[in-house]
DNA sequence: GAAAACAAAACAACCGTTCGGTTTTTTCTC
DNA sequence: GAGAAAAAACCGAACGGTTGTTTTGTTTTC
């Protein structure tokens, strides 16, 4: 009802009323309505912490960049099991300032760090990654699929970048990994084009889309 | 107000008092609350739209993804200048389930073809962008600008990736660029370190702090 | 002298919370 | 295991205050 209506818009009797409660007994579980909001958020925590977690399984494998298209699925999966829990974090961007979801982005970075910055430093010293850190690119790639699914999913604008999910998430990941500029030095300008293992298939796919709607 | 406060965490009186009207006249000049919500809202649009913002310069010279330094630099000042204006979208999100800022979505993605499709095609032939499709590029590097700034400044979470804005946005700069996968064949694994031009400095950075914090 | 701008009171509905009381469940004693 | 006592669960009315909006009227502007 909060995710829907937002804190201050459901009433009390409204929250009874869809809990088959009286008002009264639903003050005798809460001691305020703030008090149940809270209590929403400490959930959607646990949930996020629950180590069975696909997505907690990705992360504690710790094998970035390898297996990004299993991050992304793991967190689609995530965005859309949790669709009300995650509007509640805007909610109290909102109605409480942020002031109940500072504390979690605060041990955001440090989670991370715990859990990659070892593995992705032997990997960088091995030659593995390139000149960019590899700590800043795990969570950049981590909060951009979040963001992502949670504006196709919570927000109610699917395809918000003009292409599928499925489209926007594998070119992503290609970004990420190979970067924009080309990696063969740039030669014969009409070669370049036909002479790569994956050809630009999402510009073509969306050439057609543009030509349909002209 | 509405930023602060939400919408229904906003009255009427208070609106009338800020303004320094009676409510009787606020009435007068708008027809319900939900109007001054709309027209703010349409302000908001109004000050994106203009063509002299830093931003939509930048968009209009069509150099991406060589200024992505002025991007970042545009998009933080555009955040920076609209905190106010940028909550009403996320009050839209949860408080009218995103009715009013859907058509801007569907919206952005047909800008970005037009401004982009063509330049950024010849570029892609000249062979000056490798094997992804700029075109998704230039969508996700401006909305992850966009969204990184609204983070740090209108949500109160600065720091939120545990680095200095001006670290992240250089960080996620290089990202795009070059990729994450090394350029050069993996070779002795010592050597890749000092062999290319920017060393891992952001890397080291971290890597002080964290032992600043232990 | 008409139109726009403004103000204050009034309206009906609704808000979060409290209160007095009843019903159900649990706990303890024998 | 029956029965009393304590605890928890539950209800609906009531309280004081606020809500968005309307009404009625006055003042200012053109």
């Amino acid at each position: 009802m909060f995710s829907k209506q937002g804190f201050r818009g459901s009433t009390m009797r409204q929250l009874a009323d869809a809990a088959g409660l009286s008002v009264g007994n639903l003050y005798h579980h809460f001691s305020s309505k703030e008090e149940i909001f809270e209590r929403l958020l400490a959930q959607y925590w646990q949930r996020l912490l629950d180590p069975d977690l696909p997505i907690n399984k990705v992360f504690a494998r710790a094998r970035f960049p390898d297996d990004l298209e299993e991050l992304a699925a793991a967190t689609e999966q995530v965005v859309e099991d949790n669709i009300r829990y995650i509007l509640l974090i805007y909610i109290d961007v909102i109605e409480f300032r942020g002031q109940h979801i500072h504390d979690f982005y605060q041990d955001m970075a440090h989670r991370f760090e715990e859990v990659f910055r070892q593995r992705l430093e032997e990997r960088k010293n091995r030659g593995e990654i390139g000149d960019v850190d590899p700590m800043t690119a795990v969570m950049v790639a981590s909060r951009w699929f979040f963001y992502f699914f949670t504006v196709e999913k919570c927000f109610g604008v699917p395809m918000h970048l003009g292409i599928s999910p499925k489209q926007a998430v594998d070119e992503f990941i290609r970004l990420i990994r190979y970067g924009l500029l080309p990696r063969s030095e740039p030669t014969h300008p009409d070669d370049a084009a036909g002479s790569v293992p994956v050809p630009a298939s999402a510009l073509e796919a969306r050439q057609e889309k543009t030509k349909e709607k002209s």
